[in-house]
DNA sequence: CGAAGTAGAGAACGATCGTTCTCTCTCTGT
DNA sequence: ACAGAGAGAGAACGATCGTTCTCTACTTCG
């Protein structure tokens, strides 16, 4: 279909431009001229900008939900699939155009003004969490282990984004290591209680 | 002195309601008629809006070191200082004019725009990251103890603003206790070297 | 009492935003 | 070949932004 076509051209213009400059600070004539579309069309596929940003989320939502899930695959055992969240913090965070995640982004710039926005962030969060509680329940975690390593993964995203640096990952993934053992050390009964580093 | 007690009061008033709705969705008329001053006035004190959301950030920089190291003060040795943070975060979380950390929102706001705002972002990053090194060095830490704890600590921030829940504080003190246990273990040598929970 | 300087209120300005409208041109069907 | 529908380019519109200007009224000093 060219439709969707031009509608997938659309969203994915507004979302580099969206993650680059924030979203306020881009205007519907850039997005027009840098996806190469006339104001008709981008009226005629859209209704309003609120609706292309929440298109940009949606396409947010997947992108992360595809990339983090095929890291997590590749990793072979319950202690790996979760510590391959870091991994793939680390890779993104390497990225020239890593800014930052565009749920907090965007939640911090529009979260106050749109309870669209707030909403989506918060679903996506949420869903977020419950990966990770699922990730470690098929690891036998007790159940206060995955807040804690999605908090120590928000942490890590804007640390990086602030610092401009993606050392943030690295420190993340070795204090994760440290909870899933204090966490799983008890289930594996047999190994010591705790080895540091 | 008059002119500082304008200043003053728009500076908090500027605090309060970008704090509330965000910067840019804030307008010179909004605030000018909320700290009740004439719009001559507030031009004859800032030069400009964004000297004032500088101003606003010096302002957030002082009252967040403030606040946290009268939180800290209070706690009684070093282990119990570390934690002091994530007790200072559990108060923050559960005021309801809480909305996220400031600077991780000016920066998603405005910091692609704004290398200013970007800059006074990262150094009071870099500030609490070196206050939470010095206390960490304080309890006999090793250096990767301090990351780790500021990782927590801004992922916290994060998670509550989303959430809407300041549950995000206990668990990140959780896990806290645990990366301290496990990085102090060792220095206080006779202690079995992991309990957990 | 009267003149002059100051401060307040808000109108005004230029820029820019999201959105719509107009005008022109190009295709297509008969 | 020609009428008509559709698309592209961008002008136009109303709203709002940050900033400046104007006008009025009050205070203060001779």
């Amino acid at each position: 279909m060219d439709i969707s076509e031009v509608r997938h051209r659309i969203v994915a213009t507004a979302d580099e431009l969206y993650n680059a400059k924030g979203i306020q600070s881009v205007g519907m004539d850039e997005l027009r001229t840098a996806a190469g579309v006339s104001l008709k069309k981008l009226y005629q596929e859209f209704p309003s900008k609120s609706s292309i940003v929440m298109a940009v989320l949606e396409r947010r939502h997947e992108s992360w939900t595809d990339g983090l899930d095929a890291a997590v695959r590749q990793a072979s055992g319950p202690r790996a699939k979760l510590l391959a969240i870091f991994d793939y913090l680390a890779g993104w965070f390497c990225q020239d155009s890593f800014r930052g995640c565009g749920f907090i982004n965007s939640f911090a710039e529009l979260g106050a003004v749109s309870p669209e926005v707030a909403e989506y962030a918060r679903k996506h969060k949420e869903s977020f969490q419950e990966y990770v509680a699922g990730l470690a329940g098929d690891a036998g975690a007790p159940p206060y282990l995955a807040p804690q390593l999605s908090i120590l993964a928000e942490g890590a995203q804007t640390t990086a984004a602030i610092a401009g640096s993606p050392e943030a990952a690295g420190q993340a993934r070795q204090a994760a290591e440290v909870l899933i053992q204090a966490a799983l050390g008890r289930v594996a009964s047999t190994v010591p209680a705790a080895v540091v580093q």
